[in-house]
DNA sequence: CGGCATCCACAGTGATACTG
DNA sequence: CAGTATCACTGTGGATGCCG
């Protein structure tokens, strides 16, 4: 991108991260660092590999992202943030939390993938993370499973299924994503015959689930 | 700009925002809300005059900014940010801190305006606003002499001259930023003979310039 | 002068096909 | 799997013109 030339925080950062799709590139990374070429294609439903190869070398010259060629049991490159890189994770969580709203008006022939719900969820419990206990939920509602794990505050993604979950969410992802960011209780959820959730004990949701303040901030309702 | 149609807060941001130029509309309409056409291009150096109008209007039919058919005494239409625009800021000064490092390795040619200096004062006070003195500091290094003010943990920034500041900064915005960054103690500027800085009863500098954490947050050197 | 609209050369983008 | 190549298309930047 030509760069706008001037002496401002902002500016020299959109001379970063401005062009399109970079900042998704950006997304994808903080999800699931170390990621295949394969993987950044699957993640960025409409990019073109052209492109992705284009921004992939940007990025790189610009030290966020950095390519290592694989040892022997993976044998191909892995392409993960810097540090540097890794510093942008709180503008992309507040970038992140201002479209929140904007999720609702969402069309049904959206992409999705099931790893992007690792963001609402850290946006949502970014300032009351269960602290000591860790938790475990997992998601069956996108093109994979995801297990979203919260240990001391910080907060993982991983593909794959969780051996005891404290919960487990199933249903379309809208719906999914209203429940995580406290939109919608785990019971009206499950009234709509969309949500099955199988809270650990049978008994009441887990109560992270329950006392998050949501993420829109203003009671809209992602459904 | 295309829709990238990704079911994510963060891509849904970037359908709105993601333009080249509209961050930095909202930049200028949030340091300066209440901005007539010729100012917001003045801001905007590099822009086109058609750009701005076509982003003008997107971000108008985003509800990110308003028009106000003026009033009498001004007779023109003015531009401002609606409450939903304004709920950019914290992800504006976000990006911004993230650029800050940068600021560094910037050319002499770039354009710069005085009241870009607020953002980073924004930033590097936003954890530690001076709560109950209020504060005026002046700055006459750009196009124009602004006046920094902080009262209450708030920010306001005017064109301008102050009547009696806690401090006037006179130099090249380079050094300037670095004073306000906490990069460079007051006394290190003057010595580099840039910076004028005259704090209020002549004694040492106003507190909050030194206590200042800094933008860059890893002793980066702006200078 | 403020607030646009029009026109044009060109760089960036997206879709597809192809390759080691 | 990880790109490269090609090409039609769209968005951008710059200039300039119009109009109250």
């Amino acid at each position: 991108m030509r760069s706008y030339g001037q002496h401002c925080g902002l500016a020299k950062t959109l001379d970063v991260i401005g062009d399109r799709w970079s900042l998704l590139i950006v997304r994808e990374l903080l999800l699931r660092d170390g990621c295949r070429y394969t993987d950044l294609l699957h993640g960025l439903p409409g990019i073109s590999t052209n492109l992705l190869v284009d921004r992939l070398r940007d990025l790189e010259r610009a030290g966020v992202v950095a390519r290592d060629e694989a040892p022997p049991p993976v044998a191909t490159t892995l392409y993960r943030l810097t540090a540097r890189g890794k510093e942008l994770r709180p503008a992309v969580l507040a970038l992140g939390r201002w479209g929140a709203p904007l999720l609702a008006k969402g069309s049904d022939d959206e992409a999705f993938r099931s790893h992007w719900m690792a963001l609402p969820v850290e946006i949502v419990f970014a300032d009351h993370a269960p602290k000591g206990t860790p938790m475990a939920i997992e998601l069956r509602t996108g093109d994979e499973p995801v297990v979203i794990e919260a240990a001391d505050g910080a907060i993982h993604t991983r593909p794959g299924t969780a051996e005891d979950p404290d919960g487990v969410l199933t249903g379309p992802p809208r719906l999914v994503m209203a429940v995580l960011a406290g939109k919608l209780t785990w019971e009206d959820a499950r009234a709509r015959a969309g949500v099955r959730g199988r809270p650990r004990g049978a008994g009441p949701p887990p109560p992270p689930l329950r006392c998050a303040r949501g993420l829109g901030g203003r009671g809209d309702r992602l459904v």
